[in-house]
DNA sequence: AAGCCGATCTTCT
DNA sequence: GAAGATCGGCTTG
């Protein structure tokens, strides 16, 4: 999808307090209407309502009891997509983010780890991430298709063979079931 | 380097 | 009752 390989380079932004962090988004995964693997298939629910919302919003659920996952909407309002954002290169707040991670190395290198490493949670669901001052996107640097892997998704046992996720090919910040898959 | 396990919330069967 | 858009630690090879 178009606003998944687009995501790519562009700058996932987290302010608190004083505090600044924030990363280049280098892999995404598009879930989009009528795709089995996706949290909105089967209907709207009190957990994915805001997919539901209007493009630019910020779709925030909690699963594995213990791990946050951030998405972008991305369709008009009632249609029911969005990208999940899987990775960043942490640029600034890279302290922070070993503050919050309690580790010093892989900050935000997975759909899990950036939510912890910017402090995101289901209070943030529904944010508008093209206006919102305390979680937004920003424009970054552009990534050329010589650099985007378009491959199959990870994580999911449906709709697998659909090559909906999306990288910077070689990116040193890819999640870890990116890096063990193939990255072509 | 790759694979299993536990943690423990939300939804679905 | 089980599986899931995961992670980190431990075990095995």
């Amino acid at each position: 999808m178009a606003v998944a390989r687009n995501l790519l380079g562009a700058r996932l932004v987290r302010v608190i307090g004083e505090e600044r962090r924030s990363g280049r988004i280098v892999e995404t995964e598009a879930y989009r209407p009528g795709d089995p693997a996706s949290h909105a298939f089967r209907g709207e629910t009190s957990r994915n309502r805001s997919m539901f919302g209007r493009p630019g919003l910020a779709y925030v659920y909690f699963t594995y009891g213990s791990c946050h996952c951030v998405n972008v909407v991305c369709e008009p309002e009632g249609v029911g997509a969005a990208v999940l954002i899987r990775a960043l290169a942490p640029e600034e707040g890279a302290a922070g983010m070993a503050r919050a991670r309690g580790r010093e190395s892989d900050l935000a290198s997975g759909p899990g780890r950036l939510c912890q490493a910017l402090e995101i949670d289901r209070r943030l669901d529904g944010v508008d991430l093209l206006a919102s001052d305390v979680l937004y996107l920003a424009a970054g640097d552009p990534v050329r298709d010589s650099q985007v892997a378009s491959t199959p998704r990870i994580g999911i046992s449906r709709a697998r063979d659909l090559p909906w996720r999306f990288a910077v090919a070689g990116d040193p910040h890819l999640s870890r079931r990116a890096r063990s898959h193939a990255t072509a």
